[in-house]
DNA sequence: GTGAACATGTAAGTGGTTACATGATTTG
DNA sequence: CAAATCATGTAACCACTTACATGTTCAC
């Protein structure tokens, strides 16, 4: 239950349309809670129903034009609520890692290859957080808002670094298994 | 399309009944590919319907009654596709982060403390798994199977690491944020 | 023989994915 | 005016979750 709270969170941050929405969850948002625009047309409907958004007026609401939404009292105390609330952290599930478990019973062949696929991938992402580090966050001490974003965003940071280490120790790793050539 | 490889790897290390394969899952596996035993009861009858696997005979098929499969031939191939298999990281989801994104817009009430539980959980993990790491993997050379069991190991060990010293640095940064205490 | 634990399931609901539909606006 | 792009949706499907149902075996 956590897409209509990042929906929230993205509206709080700016007011935008679905397709604004969707740009946002494409980067940013999105880098740690996606969401296609199929899913946030349909969240952005049952938000609007529960009186927790409201399309911005002065929009014609039709299909093809534009229609805006901003959070409503109720949402950003909906928010709030959710933010303080303890939850579980959820079971993990990492196909990757499942795949190595398989490949010591079935054998190695042909994954050596998407694993340094994978690793290109991470070494992307990591770089382009890493610009975003620099674009947004200098130096200097920022605001308490500031502080936080930057907390997350060394999370993404943190993650991915960890990530192309290990990807890196594991192909090590292949490259000394019996069999390997 | 994860969860009936995740019960294929499994069966092939060892037959095993419904629930055996739900305890497994909540330890070992499941560590990095989680299941109820509704899932697995339910994929199990498609993965026999489909011929990846079958109940060994000699026991009575009966609600109540224990019932064991092992993995045909034709499973262990579907699996060593699947494992060789190019595959995109699917996108990320992570609740925590995304409550902390939601923070910097409606304020920190209340989210450190389930912080700091978290943090405890992550702790408790992470030693969970440097005992398994000192009971199954010693220091002399292992056999390649060992050596990719042990990789994932030190995927778990090192991703609770980053959690943990994550966690303990964002509860760092509440302790400067002005309007604390 | 009753209760606890073992063992296998069914049913309903939710959230996410994939494929498709449709109108509006801009660009050549 | 045709094509591309912008923008908002609908529908079907699939995986996972939660709650419930039912039979068996074992210990007391």
């Amino acid at each position: 239950m956590s897409l209509p709270h990042a929906i929230l969170t993205a509206l709080l941050e700016k007011p935008s349309s679905g397709l604004e929405l969707t740009r946002r969850f494409d980067r940013s948002i999105g880098y740690f809670w996606s969401a296609t625009h199929q899913q946030i047309y349909r969240e952005l409907g049952r938000l609007e129903s529960d009186g927790l958004i409201r399309a911005l007026p002065s929009e014609q609401p039709a299909r093809g034009q534009k229609k805006s939404y901003e959070v409503l009292p109720a949402g950003r105390a909906e928010l709030a609520r959710w933010t303080a609330a303890r939850q579980d952290p959820k079971p993990a599930r990492d196909a990757l890692l499942l795949r190595l478990r398989a490949a010591a019973v079935v054998g190695t062949d042909g994954i050596e290859a998407d694993l340094r696929r994978h690793l290109d991938l991470h070494q992307r992402q990591l770089a382009e957080y890493r610009e975003i580090e620099e674009r947004d966050f200098g130096p200097d001490r920022d605001s308490a808002q500031d502080r936080l974003r930057h907390l997350v965003l060394r999370a993404g940071i943190d993650l991915e670094t960890f990530w192309t280490q290990w990807l890196t120790h594991a192909l090590d790793e292949f490259g000394e298994l019996p069999g390997h050539e």
